[in-house]
DNA sequence: TGTACATCAGTGAACGCGCGTTCACTGATGTAC
DNA sequence: TGTACATCAGTGAACGCGCGTTCACTGATGTAC
């Protein structure tokens, strides 16, 4: 089983990608159930019916998009979950991991943002799917911690649900914010610092009687 | 000056709020974007011609829902403010009233979920607007507060951020779960409370040492 | 109260347009021998 | 290496359809006298 791919399948992986990147640059105005399929081909120069290759409808390429934008939003928690300073420098550099996240992702974090309530029903799913698996995986890192000693498992999921929850609403946040602003960066990373920085003093006294 | 409406009027507004109300229920299934105007009117029996004796687009439709969608959870909001309890009831009652108001508006909270991270950029700036103003509002009510003594007006304006956006995402996990699901509800209610009582507790040790 | 005129919410027909989908096709790439 | 056939990504034309918008209109309601 060789990892070479033909030419032909390479040229049609190519092909892929770039209705994938089209519809990517043009939901950044619009929301999926909006974006044509002949507006997809026509950014790309493929005839319209050259779409059905690739996808089955628009809802199709929305899945697609979501697998990548999740996934690299997941590299990116393993990074997070990997840390072992002490709180407010893992917050810190959580934060700052975050902005340059939404630096290198902006189109992905705005999909996933538009489209976790957007009027696709499979891309919902897709996104409740992924983001549920993350809480999971955050429950888990968070468990094996010493400050986790004696929380009932049910609390232990609802506090990496809330951390899943503020990581998304930041990212998001520094979406929104105008490319070069780097005020506005400040004040969301402060902002976010501070919201973390609560979230774990309550955390710390979550047990007193 | 009256107000009472002359007949006329008073016809012209009971077509204003069938073409509001029939948006509301087809935005059930799709967003805002992909509604159409022929869609609208035909819901409810009307020519599309007259669609613009109240509305310029769909755009303007949206903005309208926007206000009535967010006013009603406005006043919700001034209900859990004027609360005096001890925290833990403060929170049980907050998030009681939380469901109820889902419950009775399902419609305009999916809207808002659906609508805040749009397509459509006049109703994704006036939601923002107007959860801002109600940012404002709830740090002036903690400002008031005996434990926000100490506090800076960063730090008051930061946790105010916080539960208004704890808020909206306990309202919309409620509209998400299916409508007669109690056993949902009631893990959305717990799970809720114990969010809101961990950064109760992160609040009360926020000027430790 | 009655009359003449003004207003304007809602009508219905018409328009040009771009949409998603289908189909038989072409021609480069892949495979068997 | 060469030949004959199979595969299949991408083409281009055609289709029927519903869309948003315009326009002159109708007739009930409102207003001035």
């Amino acid at each position: 089983m060789s990892h070479t791919l033909g030419a032909r399948e390479a040229q049609k992986q190519q092909t892929r990608r770039a209705l994938l990147d089209a519809g990517l640059r043009l939901l950044e105005n619009q929301s999926l159930s909006s974006l044509g399929l002949r507006e997809v081909t026509r950014e790309v120069g493929v005839a319209p019916a050259g779409f059905y290759r690739h996808f089955r409808d628009m809802g199709d390429l929305g899945v697609a998009l979501v697998a990548e934008s999740l996934g690299s939003l997941h590299a990116m928690i393993r990074a997070i979950l990997a840390e072992q300073d002490d709180a407010e420098e893992v917050i810190a550099h959580s934060v700052r991991l975050i902005a340059l996240h939404v630096r290198d992702h902006r189109p992905h974090i705005r999909f996933i943002a538009r489209e976790r309530h957007g009027g696709v029903q499979a891309v919902r799913e897709a996104i409740a799917a992924e983001l549920s698996l993350f809480a999971d995986e955050v429950a888990e890192a968070l468990g094996t911690q010493p400050v986790a000693q004696g929380w009932s498992p049910e609390d232990v999921h609802m506090l990496a649900e809330l951390y899943v929850d503020r990581m998304l609403t930041t990212a998001i946040a520094f979406m929104e914010a105008p490319a070069d602003d780097t005020a506005a960066e400040e004040g969301i990373t402060q902002r976010a610092r501070k919201e973390l920085y609560l979230i774990h003093l309550g955390r710390r006294h979550w047990l007193d009687t």
